[in-house]
DNA sequence: TACATTTGACAACAAGCCATGTCAAAATTT
DNA sequence: AAATTTTGACATGGCTTGTTGTCAAATGTA
């Protein structure tokens, strides 16, 4: 019955425990990307990961549970990465309307081109995996359609007649572009990003300017 | 250097060799249709397909190389019997074209509802599995492309001013009512049969009827 | 310098899986 | 009935994985 040692937390390379331990936290994330992106989440050890983040498998434990927990994680931050980059980009003044959702679109498409790491993990990985990486995407789609849904406010085309599912709709739309951008990366991205912006686009402009017959 | 023994082949229980093994083929395939939908395809081994089955391991590899060619083949039929039921339900005479986009999709979204274990192979547990998924992935999703497009050159809807990719517009199509399933899968099928008709068919007729501005 | 903590390399262990093999019982043919 | 094929139950080997543990070297503190 001691009691248990005082756990003083020491300073290493200038950095604090803390800032250690984020760090690894990081390597960990990197090397995930890395590795689930080219390997598949299947062939994603917990040794090669640790191999590939230069640490040693008990780190990989102290900022995860299991393994579950780190794809959800890296799959949240680069969801977070992809929504950023959409919105920042959206966000310079004086955008009409058909330039917003051109902008909007153009950001999405690049940033799939340009990060084919986050792109493989965005659309193919998630799945398959587990009801709680099932909620995950779920709630990521959720939220771009969301997304869409306000934009759609803001920009006064979000009347549809009839007693429509709106939410329905804007989910359509968001599978979409992500069935495009999906198409894309297995095509290894033969057309040009600009063929892809046109294509979504016509899409968003078709709905956004539709009025039923009946 | 005996002479391979003669591989003589025995009528069993009344049915030819042939026959047996086409039996056990369909009874893996039936076994891997329950399990691979409520367990996923990780936890699908090759030991639970056999008791599943009530087969012994040998006639696993006697009809299957490996797990995979069982999930490829798995899920060529799903997508099989899916585009089936599409195909028979708008070939009712007398549609006109809205009936005929309609009647498609109801055929659509049903047969997921009717079959959940369909829709949870389609839907979900294609990705991530390796690079022949992904590209029998890639083929399905452009079968059912190109039938939207057929469908649409037979009704006289397919004209699109600009210089479009329509095969991207297409697969853009499918990807939205894809996605509409996918939530309506992972929402326990909340929303009506009809909801998810009309929305889908909101998105192909303001498609269809698009006329881009300038 | 003496001491405590942090780190890294790696061992250890049980568990699970794929794929193949063994062998006797059941079913069929001759 | 005797011989042969087919089937089912199960064992085996080899490998990989997750997870925990060991221990010395490196790095900091006093």
């Amino acid at each position: 019955m001691t009691d248990t040692p005082a756990p003083t937390r020491r300073s290493y390379r200038g950095q604090s425990s803390d800032a250690r331990r984020a760090e690894r936290h990081q390597l960990l994330l990197a090397a995930a990307l890395d590795i689930v992106s080219s390997q598949g989440y299947n062939n994603t050890t917990v040794r090669n990961l640790c191999a590939a983040a230069g640490l040693t498998e008990r780190y990989f434990y102290e900022s995860f549970s299991n393994r579950e927990a780190l794809l959800g994680e890296l799959y949240q931050q680069q969801t977070a990465a992809l929504r950023d980059a959409m919105l920042t980009a959206i966000q310079q003044p004086g955008l009409d309307t058909e330039r917003t959702m051109r902008t909007g679109l153009q950001a999405f498409f690049e940033t799939l081109q340009q990060q084919p790491a986050l792109a493989r993990v965005i659309l193919f990985e998630i799945f398959g995996v587990s009801k709680a990486m099932d909620a995950l995407y779920y709630q990521a789609m959720e939220e771009f359609a969301e997304l869409i849904g306000e934009l759609a406010q803001t920009l006064g085309i979000a009347d549809f007649a009839k007693p429509t599912n709106t939410a329905m709709i804007y989910a359509g739309l968001v599978g979409a572009v992500v069935q495009m951008a999906r198409r894309w990366v297995l095509n290894e991205y033969r057309e040009s990003l600009d063929s892809l912006v046109e294509s979504g686009l016509l899409l968003f402009t078709a709905v956004s300017q539709h009025r039923p017959a009946d």
